[in-house]
DNA sequence: TATTAAACGCAACAGTGTTGCAGTAAAAAT
DNA sequence: ATTTTTACTGCAACACTGTTGCGTTTAATA
């Protein structure tokens, strides 16, 4: 993804594009799966804590990223797939941990099967699998 | 239910039946819904909190109580339906949050939909559900 | 009742979430 | 291009949680 793309990616949603801001969102979009915090931490060494905090609270907030997590797992970060924004963020996908490459990915999923469950009103459905990814079969 | 029921309940785990256990089984077993850990702190503020943790911790452990927890929410404790073990928790049932009084419920689901996802391998499912409870419909 | 194994309370340390504040850098206005 | 405005950054600080070690106490059992 370009630079400048990610530059008014992150103005369009109020947010400066700060060198570290350009940095991190570019690392989290590139990895390929959501990413642990820990890996975010080790790559931003250098970056103060609070506003790594504050930074990720940030594009979370604004619907440029969201987090998930499966099980007791640490939490993840991962690009919000098209324009979220701080009121709607749209997650028709499930949240898969493969328990090989243990990496936790996104999985888009059309028209999930709305679930029912007697003498409750069923708004939002969250969902998170495990088992073992495409790439770990082969 | 019996005290004498939780504590051969406990020494059935492996698990020493102190007061502070069986109060603590008690309390959660009654509560009506997901226990929210601050009023389990709330409730024993008496007992040391890393007693509190160790105790939790073995209870889970053991397969007396097991952790839930919707969204960013802050984790419950629920007390095993049925007899789970160290190896083996049971969980065919899923989590719904009302967003009304809030309560967070362990609901059985019977035969609980499997989910296909292409390429990928499904083995574990794990769903968290919010709306309306049964109570706050009227 | 005596023995043994487990649980308890306390101290201590690391990690995280969170806030305030003063200096700095990006964006908007001129 | 320079100024002005706005927001981001780094640092200090505090509370809370997870976690471990250790000596004392208590429940289980012989
Ligand atoms: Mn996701
Ligand atoms: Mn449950
Ligand atoms: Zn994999
Ligand atoms: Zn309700």
């Amino acid at each position: 993804m370009d630079t400048s793309q990610v530059k008014s990616l992150l103005n369009q949603h109020k947010l400066k594009a700060t060198p570290s801001r350009l940095a991190l969102y570019h690392y989290v979009h590139d990895f390929g799966s959501a990413v642990p915090y820990s890996n975010i931490q080790d790559e931003f060494k250098d970056l103060d804590r609070v506003t790594l905090y504050r930074t990720l609270n940030a594009m979370c907030d604004k619907g440029l990223m969201h987090r998930a997590s499966v099980g007791d797992d640490e939490v993840h970060y991962a690009v919000c797939a098209h324009s979220c924004t701080t009121t709607e963020h749209h997650h028709d996908h499930v949240h898969f941990k493969c328990d090989d490459c243990e990496r936790l990915y996104c999985v888009p999923t059309k028209g999930l099967s709305t679930i029912e469950l007697d003498g409750y009103e069923v708004r939002e459905i969250q969902i998170q699998l495990s088992g073992v990814c495409k790439g770990c079969r082969g």
